[in-house]
This record gives structure tokens, C-alpha cells and sequence, in this order.
DNA sequence: ATAATTTTCCGTAAGGCATACGGAGTTTAA
DNA sequence: TTAAACTCCGTATGCCTTACGGAAAATTAT
């Protein structure tokens, strides 16, 4: 479904600041630059979502009529992959600091923040995943992290892909949460007047007794169905325990082989 | 954007097996069911996808035209909303066995299988999560897995919580990672012969130290650039190993306290 | 200075989508 | 027998992406 020369426009697209702009200057100048329609678009699915978002949404917001945008992207699709990589690069990696634990945690944090200052990130389904130069610096940042804690080369790529599973599972979680408060345009009231009659006909007390015990407590704790955030800090914190045990047993082998440790 | 007429409409028809179907008996039969509708909607989704799935399509498969959908269902998002209750029921819960960290590994894989016999599942993006019947069952289910083992009413939600998010974050990449394969029209060959040329442009040797070293370790031992299952299962592991943390450290403060033991 | 070339901007049209509305026909209840 | 309710569906509206081609602008070649 994607041509061969799409693919390489876009790469020169992403690449544009490492290889400059090697055109000929032909031709009448460009009203914008490509880096006012990558940010376009950005404002565009911040605002609405990926779903809703447009090219001529993305053209309106320019003072360009639609088909224009065409001339400086190849299509939608693409210049999503230039959005996501974009906004990979918005917020510099702060350096690393701190124990692997702490780096770990910043590594997490730093994606959920992401993720919930552009929503739209974890709707992106592209079918093959651009290489940018944002997303690249990224996963050597993410690297560095758990550089030089004894874990194999592939271990480091397990550690760093469950963290980013993780994050990502559970900041669509909190999305579509606030989502649900946020945009369905039915209120809390009228959802419940709906349901309740329902729900009260269709559950005989005691249907569910873990759930309505388990639910009630989570209900009075988060004054809510959930609390994304703690769950956020709740899972991540599981997580790196277990990273703990792992690197735990392997100084042991270490010792047990009879590698020295710092 | 929902009217709460169709809320309550769209609740009987999910628990419409609980419910029964109690409408006035007027009016021509209808051809066909709700459930067939429902059927038919998930085997359009599982060929297509969720952005491609249409009611026509829908209406095709079923031998309707398009408009008569909306006399089993009010709308489309509706329709999806009952599709993914019925998935859930798709797949019977197995009763628990084994300690406590089988069954939550059973619980993991469950979700995983159905990710992936459903790859929709985790395109769907509804503004109200629907209360339905296998939903509330699949709720119970995991909450079992967890009982007894000495956590707080609000810890057995944060696990299973957790596991559920790390589940479908593992379950998108690995998705993600077929389709590129499977179906984005271009071949792995036209892909580097598009790519290699600007990313040796724009890669300096050395650039990447880090990502060159774990990314040739894992590419020789994945044979691929990532090994979706490997990364389930070994997250898996960690997380549960978190887990263990967790119920060590609940038994050996109720030993404190003086309280029994089984 | 003039012609050729390249590039931008954009109008139009084709083909997809959800769904609001209303009409025709069918079945049951009054 | 008539009124009501319900199903099926044709039509129309208003979105969407993108292929194609034309007009105008800016540079290069002559």
C-alpha cells in the first residue's frame, strides 16, 4: 500500500535537519515549512485525536487549502510518522543520574508523560515503524539506563521493552479513562440513570462477591472506578523489584563463576 | 455525543441473554438476529481491522442493506461495544489451578490469546466502557486468582490492574509487529533498499554506540528485529517475580504483628 | 532577454464512510 | 377492519483521502 518513494521522502523527511534540503531551488517558494506542518498536525491531534484529524484540518490551521499539504508531505499517513518522531523530540533526555532504580523510573516517566501530553501517540498504528533520528536517540538514552548493571545485551533490550509495554499499557488505561470524564458527552448522571435500573435487574446480590467487595474498596480509596496514576506507580514499582531479583541472581552466578565484583 | 436512549437500548442488548427479549411482537419479523449482526461484526473486524470495519460491510455479510443495521443496533460504536463483550464470552474461563503464580500467568495468557485472536480488541476506543455480562465475569475471574494469598481488597485490584496493562501493552507491540510483517504492501528487500541508503548517510559509525551493540545481540539472536512472545514471557516473569516481592514482605509483617500463618 | 524547466498551489472529481429522515410494506393488537 | 408498530431500505448530507491536471511563479539554459 506504500510506494517505494514515499518511503525514502519520508526518510529524507525525517533525516531533513542531519541532511539539509538538497533541492533545486526551482520553482516558486513554499508559503510554509515542512517543520509548521509536522507542528500543525501536532496542534490538530492534540486537539482532536487521531481519528478526527485531517488534512484539511492540518491546511486550515496553515491558511493552505488541502491539496497543497500534498506538496510537502506524501500523504497521512506519513506525515503521522513525522509528527510521532517530532514529538519524540520535543522534551530532551535528561541525563542519566542516580542508580539504575532511579534511572529506570525516569525512563518510565518520561514516556508516560509523553503519552499524556499527546494522547494521540498510542493510537498510531503505522504498518512499518519509521527510524527517525528522535527515536533513535531514544532508545540509546533508553539503553544507558541499564548500562554497565552486569544484564546480557539482551537483557537490556528485555528490561527496557518491558518498561515501555508496561508504560504504554497502562497510560492507555489512563487516557481512555479520562476520556470517559472528559469528552463522552453524556454526564456521570445521566449515565448512571441509564444503567442502574439495568444493572440492579440483571446482577442478584451477592452475583459478584469479589468484584463488589474488591470494587466498593477501590471505589472509596480512588473516589473513583480507578486511579491510573497509582496504578502507574503501583506496577512500575512491582516491576522493578523484579528487575531487582534479576539482576540479583545473576552477581550470584557471577560469584558463584568466580567473576569479581566493583 | 450519546444519546441516553440508545445507552440504555445498547445495555439490553448486552445483557439481552439475562434480560430475555421482552419487545411488543408487532412488525415483520426481523430477517436475521442481533447476534448473527454481532457475529458478523467481529468477522469483518478480525478480516480488516477496526478502521476498516464498516457497517456496510457488516450489512454484506449478513445479505441486508446498509440502513437496516440500525434497526439491531443504534450505531457503530455501539455495535463494536457489544462485539467486545461477546469475545470476552468467546473463551470460556478455565477454574483456577495451581498457586497463585500460575494462575495469574493463566490469566496474563488469557488476555494474550485473545489479543491475538482479536487483534481489534486493542483498537477499540470507546467513550463509556459498556458494563457487560462477560466483562463483569472476566472481572471476577481474575479477582479469583488472587484471593487468599494475604493482599488487601485494593492490592488484588492494583495486581490484577497491572497484569492487564502490561498484558495489552505487550500484546499491541507484538500486533503491531505481525502486521508490519503481514500486510503493509511493501517487502522487507524494498524496504532496506529504500532505507539504507539515507540511514548510512546518516548514521555515522559510532553514532549509536549502545543501540549497535544490543540491537546486533538481539537481531542475531530474535532472527527479526524483536521477538514479541520472548518479550511477554520475560516481562511476565519479572512482573510476577515483583509479586513475590510483594506477598513476602505482606507475610512477614503479619508475622510481626503476631498474626497466624496457614 | 527569452525560452525551457521545475515546482507550488489548488480546483475538481472519484470513491469511501456514518447516519438522519422518511416511505413502503408487513404483522399484530384493538 | 382499522390503527399501530415495526422492518427494510432509498436518498441525501456532509465528512474523509487522494489521483489528476492546470495555472502561475521562479529559476536555469540559451
Amino acid at each position: 500500500m506504500e510506494k517505494p518513494e514515499d518511503l525514502a521522502r519520508t526518510m529524507t523527511l525525517l533525516w531533513r535537519r542531519t541532511l539539509g534540503s538538497p533541492q533545486g531551488t526551482r520553482g516558486p517558494k513554499q508559503r510554509v515549512s515542512v517543520d509548521e506542518v509536522i507542528r500543525a498536525g501536532i496542534a490538530v491531534a492534540d486537539a482532536d485525536g487521531l481519528p478526527a484529524f485531517s488534512m484539511r484540518k492540518v491546511a486550515d490551521r496553515l491558511g493552505l487549502k488541502l491539496m497543497s499539504i500534498y506538496t510537502y508531505v506524501p500523504g497521512r499517513s506519513e506525515l503521522i510518522g513525522l509528527m510521532v518522531d517530532e514529538v519524540i523530540g520535543e522534551v530532551p533526555h535528561p541525563p542519566h543520574r542516580g542508580d539504575w532504580r532511579a534511572r529506570l523510573e525516569g525512563v518510565a516517566r518520561h514516556q508516560w508523560d509523553e503519552c499524556h501530553r499527546h494522547p494521540w501517540l498510542l493510537q498510531v498504528e503505522s504498518s512499518r515503524p519509521w527510524i527517525g533520528p528522535h527515536g533513535c536517540d531514544r532508545y540509546e538514552w533508553q539503553l544507558a539506563a541499564v548500562e554497565g548493571e552486569g544484564l546480557s545485551d539482551l537483557d537490556m533490550d528485555q528490561v527496557i521493552t518491558m518498561i515501555a509495554n508496561f508504560t504504554a499499557g497502562a497510560a492507555r488505561s489512563s487516557i481512555l479513562a479520562r476520556r470517559t470524564v472528559e469528552d463522552s458527552g453524556i454526564s456521570d448522571v445521566e449515565w448512571w440513570e441509564a444503567n442502574a435500573p439495568i444493572l440492579e435487574k440483571v446482577m442478584p446480590p451477592g452475583a459478584y462477591p469479589l468484584s463488589g467487595r474488591v470494587g466498593t474498596a477501590a471505589g472509596e480509596e480512588y473516589n473513583a472506578v480507578s486511579d491510573p496514576d497509582r496504578s502507574f506507580r503501583f506496577g512500575l514499582d512491582r516491576l522493578l523489584d523484579g528487575v531487582e531479583v534479576l539482576l540479583r541472581a545473576n552477581r550470584r552466578e557471577h560469584r558463584i563463576r568466580g567473576v569479581e565484583e566493583p
